[in-house]
DNA sequence: TATTGTTATACTCTATAACTATA
DNA sequence: TATAGTTATAGAGTATAACAATA
């Protein structure tokens, strides 16, 4: 028998392969990958940065980062300038389109959320909205106590 | 400035993050990617299959569940067995240890979905589930229209 | 000596296309 | 002729390790 908590956890599995599926959709169709869009996000929020800082932004490693940003550069939206400082360092810089993806980006986030929530009951989106903090204090208390499935 | 609904949306993808990465964790505990888990996963609910089988329940090509299943062989959580009545067929059995790992895993699940929901207030799973449920049906009943980010 | 980004190499997941063995 | 699974090839994301240029 499944309790009332894995049904819960099970519907929120559904519903994170339903987004993340309308997501990478919409991503491809503005000729992104879900990790090339991450770089481009980390852009629009925190300006040209170096690929060092990207790296630790998006938490991956540095020839990783190296990889993504030839292909950004590769698609035109972003584009490597010198730092003015440092001669090892690059800036990575979105290019107008770059900034115009980004934007975009942005918009479809809004109205996603406004597809998403827009027709809960007055102050529902609050009490989902708390209830997910509770649930993120309750799964960080916890961390390092194993877990698995899918 | 950010609305109600994107922050919502902005915690519920937090909520992923970490619950991804959680669940990863388990399954590397266990000797297994997310993708291996997953067939793991649906031979623990639907017995011995054929490879076509699992290909149309992962949605991935019959390509793929070749080397998913290679990679289960060498691991030892599964066999290939031949097909009873088909030749060109094999059938994708759990070894032992294949066995209690996918029970391993459901363990893990029901301790996930125990631990994050089991201090919500009374009817709190209730209530939360419903709501999923509620946007589930939104962003299913509007597939198709774009969306974006991350 | 430490740091930035690169080349070299490798593994995983994914896909298409061509092919073999069987239905 | 169609289906089950494989080999061949390719691309994306990820990683470590070794190395160049610069701090």
């Amino acid at each position: 028998m499944m309790s009332a908590n894995e049904a819960a956890l099970g519907r929120l599995q559904e519903l994170v392969v339903v987004l993340s599926e309308d997501m990478e959709q919409g991503l491809a169709a503005l000729g992104l990958t879900r990790s090339r869009a991450h770089v481009l996000w980390e852009l629009h929020r925190c300006g040209p940065v170096t690929q060092r800082t990207l790296s630790d932004a998006l938490r991956v490693t540095p020839r990783n980062v190296t990889g993504l940003v030839d292909a950004l550069v590769d698609g035109g939206f972003v584009s490597r300038e010198p730092h003015p400082t440092d001669r090892r360092a690059t800036l990575i810089t979105l290019t107008g389109s770059g900034a115009e993806t980004a934007a975009a980006m942005a918009a479809g986030q809004r109205d996603l959320a406004d597809q998403l929530f827009g027709s809960l009951p007055p102050g529902g989106v609050e009490e989902f909205t708390a209830t997910l903090d509770h649930l993120l204090a309750q799964i960080r208390s916890q961390q390092g106590a194993g877990g698995a499935q899918r």
